[in-house]
DNA sequence: GTCTATACAACGATAGAC
DNA sequence: GTCTATCGTTGTATAGAC
């Protein structure tokens, strides 16, 4: 693969990652991504034979540039692993205030537009996801001392993502941070309650179990 | 307006509803919408002259019955009022089952694919919201007495809808309950804890303010 | 208010020369 | 690998008879 190839290949990927940030999946099309990149149709296709082709290219790319790109950033300056929790949320505040709550989460947005109907790119997703849970839960190891000794740490960090992607979801839609630091300082609120040394966790069951699944 | 005119208006707006609802609105199209409901593009323009019109009408649907037709059913049998407010997750979680992940919530789909393009439609986004937000805070203020005296209610039942959200999204992801399930015991685990009588609530400030914003 | 037929643009994708 | 030209389909929306 010569650099030249290299480089338009990943300029379409570039632009249709920027693209599907902003207005969604189906909402963007190829000739946009196109007259973004400044390529050409048949190189397009050269490279993605079909739409989807490039959607899967765009959640490898954030696969391969998540941890180093993207979270280390806002972490890296931190130092106390339950701050740099807190400093990766705040990462997703400066976003949706630098971009005027025109973009938040990309992964949470596909997800919600594509998982659906495009089985493939599904578990894509979740690589991504994964990857996101994996480094909270990373920190919040770091900090076990401090938390209860039977505190399911994976656990937290999922719901750590959940009310990260619902507040970023609220704060696009109410266009202000306010929803969001709102979920952010519960969520706060929550594990400074949890690191009270002593203090005992334990999950309750859901209200009505249906059936248990997976 | 006839009978029949009200009859072809409602079939219109309950099948876009579905679809939008299943597949979202831009991957939902106009000849698909006529022919679940069986009506005729003619007509369909005569009710709205455009998709975002039909849509706008989707989402005063939602807005006129939240509360009676999709709030109340999940917890009118539950008689305590914080017990209402996990009977209302409850039904987003047999949503979820029941469609197996293809639905969560519509309104929460739309408000991502939508906001930022569609400025008409978000405020009735944001009416759905507050509706949302309203009833739990209701709840909220029923049990009152047993909550710290300074707790921000709303901004707790604001905080209910975001983990919500997000764990929608996440369970239609994963396509699995556990993820779901996962963020409503957390959030279980933080009201009980709220619940001590004594106990005391304060927001801790967000990591890094950028700037005040609404 | 409803019908059928159709306009017209945008879509994703392809062909074939270079 | 890249170029231009273009295919066939689907998209939203309209026209005009009834």
């Amino acid at each position: 693969m010569s650099t030249a190839a290299t480089d338009t290949r990943a300029k379409l990927i570039e632009s249709a990652r920027d693209l599907f940030m902003i207005q969604g999946y189906h909402s963007t099309g190829i000739s946009q991504i196109l007259k973004r990149a400044e390529v050409n149709s048949g190189s397009l296709y050269y490279f993605f034979p079909t739409k989807e082709d490039l959607l899967l290219a765009v959640l490898e790319w954030y696969r391969d540039h998540i941890e180093d790109d993207l979270l280390a950033i806002h972490t890296a300056h931190v130092s106390d692993p339950v701050e740099k929790i807190f400093a990766l949320l705040d990462g997703y505040r400066q976003m949706l205030h630098m971009f005027e709550f025109e973009m938040g989460c990309p992964i949470g947005n596909l997800a919600l537009e594509v998982t659906n109907t495009h089985p493939a790119v599904r578990s894509l997703l979740l690589v991504n996801f994964e990857q996101w849970v994996d480094s909270v839960e990373g920190f919040l190891n770091e900090a076990a001392d401090r938390f209860p000794e039977d505190l399911d740490r994976r656990a937290l960090a999922v719901h750590i993502l959940a009310t990260m992607e619902g507040g970023v979801m609220l704060a696009r839609t109410y266009r202000s941070l306010r929803v969001f630091d709102n979920a952010v300082n519960q969520l706060r609120d929550y594990i400074e309650r949890l690191l009270i040394i002593g203090s005992t966790w334990s999950a309750p069951k859901s209200a009505t179990k249906i059936e248990e699944s997976i």
